[in-house]
DNA sequence: TATTTATGCACAAACGTTTATCCTGAACTA
DNA sequence: TAGTTCAGGATAAACGTTTGTGCATAAATA
C-alpha cells in the first residue's frame, strides 16, 4: 500500500485585504514527492502527462495532480530547460520597440507565442548593427529555442555567421538575400506600386521618393515599385527625385526641406516609412505648407493617428498581425521539428492602400 | 608544469559573403577546460573575474581568457541560473505593448536593464486581470529575479497574494494603495492640476472630464486634480461632467458623442488618457466639429503625432524615460541587495504640460 | 633538516528537472 | 510448481554551471 494520507496544511486567514485562503506552497518537485509519498520520478511523469505511458494508476495520478494544485506547484523552468536542452523561449530583436510598427508586431508575437507555451525575450537593437550582434550572442547564451529578427543595417555578415550555431531563426520586416534565412515581410514592391498608381491617377507627374536605408531589401523593393509604376505610366524616372538614406524621422525632415526648396518642386512625395512621413509633416508644418493643397503625401505604414492628422494621410498599411502571426508559426514549426528550416517557404504579405485625404487631385 | 600548448584550429575561409575567419566554437566550459588543459573550476573562476581571489596566475588567466575569446565561448545562462538561483532576467508585464506609452517605457526598461546584465521577458496582459495573474505565475516559474508590473483592473488581490513568493516587484504607471509594493508613477494629481489651470485660464467654465477606469489610483488622482483645480478657481464641481469608466479609445468616443450631444455642451474636454482623446477626436471628426473652435481638448500623454494633428494637441506629458529608468534602478537595487524592499521609497514624477493649440481662448 | 606558509589549482557536490533502466510483487501460464 | 508477464513505481544519471574544500608543490622560516 503506497497511498499515504496527505496532510493538508491548515488554511490560514489573511486579513490584509479580504478573507482568502492561503495555501502553503512547495518549492520543488522533491518536496511535492515527499508530501504525496511518491517518488520524484512518478510525480514528474504525472505532471508531464506521461502517467499513462508509464502505467501510473489513476488513483496515484489524481492524488499527485491534486496535491500539485493544492500546494500551488509550478516546475522550475530553469531546471527544466537545462535538462531538456529546450527553454521554450524565443528571442525577439527589433530596431526600435517604441516604433508603433514594431510594437504592434511584438504584441502579436508575444501573445501568439504564449499561447503555445513560449515566452519572449525582448531586445531592442537601437538600430545599431553591433548591438544587434551582441544581442544574438546574448540570446544564444540564454539558450532561446529560436529567434525572430528584424534586422538592421546593410552588412549582415554577423547574422549569417551566427547561423552556424544552429538556432532556428526567422527574419521579419526585411529579408537578407542569399542568406537562405526564411523570412516574412510585406510585399513591398506591390505596396509601392499601389501607392504610386494612386498618386499618378490623381494627376501627379513630378513625384519624389524619400527612401530609407539604401542597400537593403525593403528599400530596394519599394523603390523598384516606385520606378516601375512610373515607367508603366509612361513617366520617365528622374534620379534626382529619389532622395534620402534612412528610415528615420530626421531624414524625412531634411529631405522634405530640400525637396520643397527646389525651383521645380515636386507635387507629391512618397515616403517610404512612417518616421519619414513624420519628418515630412514636421517640415511642411514648419514651412506653413498645407497637405495636400501645397504638396501631396503618401506614406508607408498606417497608424492610429493617420486619420486624425491635419490632413488625414493616405497610407500603405502593412499587415502587422499577419506578419507576426506567420513568423511565430514558421519559427515554432521549425523549433518543434514539424518542418525543416531548409524546406521553409518565405512569405510576402500584400499590404493594403488606405486612401484618405493627403493627395490632391490635379 | 601545467601549461599545455593550445592547438588553435586552422582558420577556415568562408566564401559566402566576404572573407572572414571561422572560429570553431566550444559548447561548454568542460570543453574549454580540456582545450586549455586546466580544470573546469579554474576556467570558471577566471571567466567570472575571480582569478585573483583564488590566486590563479596571470599566465593561466590570460591563456584561458584568450581561449574563451578564440573559441567564442559564452556560458550557458540556464545552467548558470540554476546553480546561482539567479537568472538575471526581469519580467515586464504591461496592459498593451502596442500603446505608445507602454512601448516607450518598455524600450527604456529593456535598454537600461541590459546595460546591467539583465534581460527582459515581455508579457502583454491584454488589459485582462486573469491573464495578468497567469503571467505572474509564469514569470515565477521562469525564475525571474524581479518583476516590473503595470497593473490592470481594480481588484489586485492576485498581486498582493503573489507577493508571498518573495519575488521583488515594482509597480509602474499606477500604484496599489496599502499594498506596500514600491511604485513609480507620474504625479498624476499635479498633472491634472496643470492641465486644468491652463484650460481655466483660457476662460473655460464648463469643462468635462472623461475618466479612465474608476477605482484605481491613477484615475482617482487625476480626477482629484480636476476637481481641486476647479474648486480653487471658484468653479463648482458638476458631477455630471465627470463621465466614462475606461482608459480605452471606445470610452473616449462614446463619452464624447454623449457630451457633445448635450443641450448645454461643455466648452472643453479633459481626457485622462491618450486613447480616450483618440476616441474624442474620432467623434469630433465624425461630427464635423473643429478643435478648438467648437470644442477644446486637453489630454494626458504626449506622443509623436500630437503636434501634427488637425489641431495640435495640448498634452500632459508623462516622463516615460524617467519612470522607466527609475523603476529599473529601484528593482535592481532590491534584486542585488543594495536596498531592502521595505525601505524603498516610492516615487512620483512630475509631468509637464505641453501647450499647443487645442484650447480656445474664450 | 624539519616545519610552516603561500601558491596554484583540482575534486566533487549542488541547483531542480527528466528519463532510461531496474526492481518488486502479483497474476497468469505451462 | 516453476517460469513468465505485467503493473506500478523507485534509483540514479545527466543537463552546465559555481564554489567550498582539499591537495600538492615550492618557498620561507625555525
Amino acid at each position: 500500500m503506497k497511498i499515504f494520507h496527505i496532510c493538508l496544511p491548515e488554511p490560514c486567514i489573511d486579513h490584509t485585504k479580504k478573507t482568502r485562503l492561503i495555501r502553503r506552497t512547495v518549492k520543488n518537485i522533491r518536496e511535492l514527492a515527499g508530501l504525496t509519498g511518491f517518488s520524484v520520478s512518478t510525480v514528474s511523469r504525472v505532471l508531464n502527462g506521461k502517467g499513462e505511458l508509464y502505467r501510473i494508476s489513476e488513483q496515484t495520478s489524481d492524488l499527485i495532480l491534486n496535491a500539485a494544485a493544492e500546494y500551488n506547484y509550478y516546475p522550475n523552468r530553469i531546471a527544466r530547460g537545462l535538462r531538456l536542452e529546450r527553454t521554450e523561449t524565443i528571442g525577439l530583436i527589433v530596431p526600435d520597440i517604441a516604433n508603433p510598427y514594431f510594437s504592434a508586431i511584438a504584441k502579436t508575437i508575444e501573445v501568439e507565442s504564449r499561447k503555445r507555451g513560449y515566452s519572449i525575450f525582448l531586445c531592442d537593437s537601437l538600430d545599431d548593427v553591433s548591438t544587434e550582434g551582441e544581442l544574438l550572442n546574448l540570446l544564444a547564451s540564454r539558450r532561446v529555442d529560436g529567434i525572430i529578427l528584424a534586422p538592421v543595417g546593410i552588412d549582415n555578415g554577423h547574422v549569417t555567421d551566427f547561423r552556424r550555431k544552429g538556432i532556428p531563426m526567422i527574419i521579419i520586416d526585411r529579408y537578407l538575400p542569399d542568406s537562405g534565412i526564411p523570412y516574412v515581410t510585406s510585399d513591398n514592391y506591390s505596396g509601392a506600386c499601389l501607392a504610386m498608381e494612386h498618386i499618378i491617377s490623381m494627376g501627379h507627374r513630378i513625384i519624389a521618393c524619400i527612401q530609407g536605408l539604401n542597400g537593403i531589401s525593403v528599400n530596394h523593393d519599394r523603390v523598384r515599385g516606385y520606378e516601375d509604376a512610373l515607367a508603366k505610366n509612361g513617366i520617365p524616372v528622374e534620379r534626382s527625385l529619389i532622395v534620402g538614406d534612412d528610415f528615420g524621422e530626421e531624414n524625412g525632415y531634411i529631405q522634405a526641406r530640400l525637396l520643397l526648396g527646389r525651383k521645380n518642386r515636386p507635387t507629391a512625395i512618397f515616403a517610404l516609412s512612417n518616421l519619414i512621413s513624420l519628418g515630412v509633416m514636421k517640415a511642411t508644418t514648419e514651412l506653413g505648407l498645407n497637405i495636400p493643397d501645397d504638396i501631396s503625401l503618401v506614406s508607408f505604414d498606417d497608424q492610429p493617428y493617420s486619420a486624425l492628422l491635419a490632413s488625414p494621410m493616405t497610407n500603405v498599411e502593412q499587415r502587422k498581425n499577419e506578419i507576426a502571426g506567420v513568423a511565430v508559426n514558421m519559427l515554432l514549426d521549425i523549433v518543434t521539428g514539424r518542418n525543416r528550416e531548409g524546406k521553409m517557404k518565405s512569405i510576402m504579405i500584400r499590404p493594403r492602400l488606405i486612401i484618405r485625404n493627403s493627395v490632391k487631385k490635379l
